[in-house]
DNA sequence: AGTATGACTCATT
DNA sequence: AAATGAGCCATAC
């Protein structure tokens, strides 16, 4: 018997929604970028702290469709979720096959890949 | 119910 | 520039 989640956000239940709110902007993220989990935190409104992003990646794994979570670091640029995938590479090797340096665990040149939603998404409107 | 623990970040030192 | 402390908030025990 799986427990269904219930999330809080700003005070209000939000179900899976939070959650969805965290993967549709992670799903976002273009291909060959990185963004962190302070900027997707405060791009939904800063109510739920980055520590609850890196907390809905933990279930990032199991959704559809499948969300970006190796796109993901903290906001030095390093790998601090590596540990989280399959193997402890596995996240290296997907950035590298995007074509993303990776050195030491930090992203290589992460200040020019670095996506903010806040920025790249009101640049859209 | 209280304490400890994070895929975090920011301000201060 | 690197280390430290505080704020963060759901989960695990």
């Amino acid at each position: 018997m799986s427990k269904l989640p219930v999330y809080t956000f700003r005070d209000k239940n939000f179900s899976e929604s939070f959650f969805e709110l965290v993967f549709a902007v992670v799903r976002l993220v273009p291909y060959g970028r990185v963004s962190t989990y302070g900027a997707i935190a405060k791009y939904l409104g800063t109510g739920s702290s980055a520590r609850m992003v890196g907390w809905a990646m933990n279930a990032s794994h199991i959704v559809e469709p499948p969300v970006p979570a190796h796109r993901i670091v903290n906001r030095q640029g390093l790998l601090s979720g590596k540990m989280h995938f399959e193997t402890p590479t596995r996240m290296e090797e997907l950035l590298q096959s995007e074509g993303i340096e990776v050195k030491d665990n930090q992203v290589v040149r992460f200040k020019e890949l670095f996506w903010d939603p806040q920025t790249e998404i009101d640049k859209l409107l």
